[in-house]
DNA sequence: GCTTTGACTCTCG
DNA sequence: TCGAGAGCCAAAG
């Protein structure tokens, strides 16, 4: 199984509601390849199975998105995250941690 | 095969 | 508090 595979798997055990982070998920791969984790998630194959839009940043930025931020905003805020200018409301509550 | 880039994070001034 | 620099890993050029 190689790097993205394992991004990928840990992604999908975020439950629907929760967020995490590029670090939480680098940190349980025990790496320190944050951006890779990004990289990961960006070439990321599979669309509604993982769902990539509920990574975001340490700080609680939405960060980025292949299909653009605005979408990622969308699609957590109809899973009950409020976000407000790409910053997570609550993001302390909501930041599920592995 | 070396260099650049990226949905990142930490440290220092 | 904020911006610049460095560090990290994988993929693309």
């Amino acid at each position: 199984m190689n790097f993205n595979q394992r991004v990928w798997k840990l992604t999908k055990r975020v439950p629907k509601g929760k967020v995490s982070t590029y670090k939480e998920i680098a940190r349980k791969l025990g790496t320190k390849a944050y951006r890779a984790v990004g990289n990961a998630l960006n070439k990321n194959p599979y669309s509604p199975e993982v769902p990539c839009h509920r990574v975001v940043k340490s700080d609680g930025c939405v960060g980025g998105f292949a299909r653009g931020t605005r979408k990622k905003v969308e699609m957590l805020k109809s899973e009950g995250i409020k976000i407000k200018n790409n910053k997570i409301i609550d993001f302390r509550k909501k930041l599920y941690k592995f």
